[in-house]
DNA sequence: AATGAAACCTGACAGC
DNA sequence: TGCTGTCAGGTTTCAT
């Protein structure tokens, strides 16, 4: 579901109201899928210990805890479909309730996926290690220098997580419009003007929808169930068959890669 | 090394 | 009212 700008919006909310709240018990559900670290490893890392911060590192929520003097981390991704959602003792557990923590505030935090592709991990220590640079902090010429010579279509580069971490599918999409790039272009063969459209395109469309509080398309709510409105925004993503907001030509949907892919056949060279 | 297809899951929706 | 097929904000794994 989320991509960096619906994980920077629920890290964004998080930080806000559990930073200095303490995990004082946990319970695991018993499908083990979405655990990436043992039940008894991720209870046992949780519980106790108290949240120093929460921040968003590519489409990854990193907690960064103390307990007693020792840091630990709890690292949380969440898939297509996962929710991190505050709630009191009272209100009904949802269906597809993974984890439950319960905090010393009186409330819970509970992550919810229908899908079960998230992933629950815990670190003792602090060294998590993420792939890829975050799009919004790298400098242009090392932007440009991650698409040399490669030869997969720009669209699936930017999706590499291990190149950019935090676009997905919509940003990617919408990113490609803004710069007038067609998503097939091979990455290494995009002129120098197109790397400079697409690195401001990429940043400007992340920063707007962080503004916007994400994109809603079906299921994402951040961490007080609120709707994103970027959704609104949308360019091109979603838009199949409907005119181009800027020539009116029919937008195109294609698979690039497995994935979904909406192009202006006009705009986007 | 790099690329792409398939697999992992459940739910919503369209068409019959 | 079903049933079937398709699609979905993602990543990993396995062949080429």
């Amino acid at each position: 579901m989320p991509e960096l700008p619906e994980v920077e919006t629920i890290a964004r909310g998080l930080a806000q109201r559990i930073t200095g709240d303490t995990i004082q018990s946990v319970w695991l559900g018993s499908k083990p899928e979405p655990l990436k670290s043992s039940a008894e490893e991720i209870a046992s890392t949780l519980e106790g210990s108290r949240i120093e911060s929460v921040r968003r590192v590519g489409k990854h929520i990193v907690f960064d805890l103390k307990h007693g003097r020792e840091r630990r981390q709890w690292i949380v991704h969440l898939g297509m479909t996962g929710q991190l959602l505050l709630a009191r003792p009272e209100n009904e557990v949802a269906k597809h309730t993974h984890a439950l923590l319960r905090l010393a505030s009186g409330r819970e935090l509970r992550f919810v996926d229908p899908r079960r592709f998230g992933r629950l991990r815990v670190i003792r220590g602090d060294g998590f290690q993420p792939t890829g640079r975050e799009p919004l902090d790298v400098g242009f010429e090392l932007f440009a220098s991650l698409f040399h010579k490669r030869k997969t279509p720009i669209k699936s580069a930017l999706l590499n997580q291990k190149l950019l971490r935090g676009i997905g599918n919509i940003y990617a999409d919408e990113s490609l419009f803004r710069a007038g790039i067609r998503p097939r272009r091979r990455a290494g063969l995009l002129t120098r003007a197109q790397l400079r459209a697409l690195f401001e395109s990429v940043q400007q469309v992340l920063n707007e929808a962080i503004t916007a509080g994400g994109s809603t398309i079906s299921d994402y709510v951040d961490s007080e169930g609120e709707n994103g409105l970027f959704q609104f925004q949308h360019r091109v993503y979603g838009r199949e068959a409907e005119p181009c907001l800027v020539c009116r030509t029919p937008i195109k949907r294609l698979v690039i890669t497995g994935r979904s892919t909406h192009y202006c056949p006009q705009c986007q060279k």
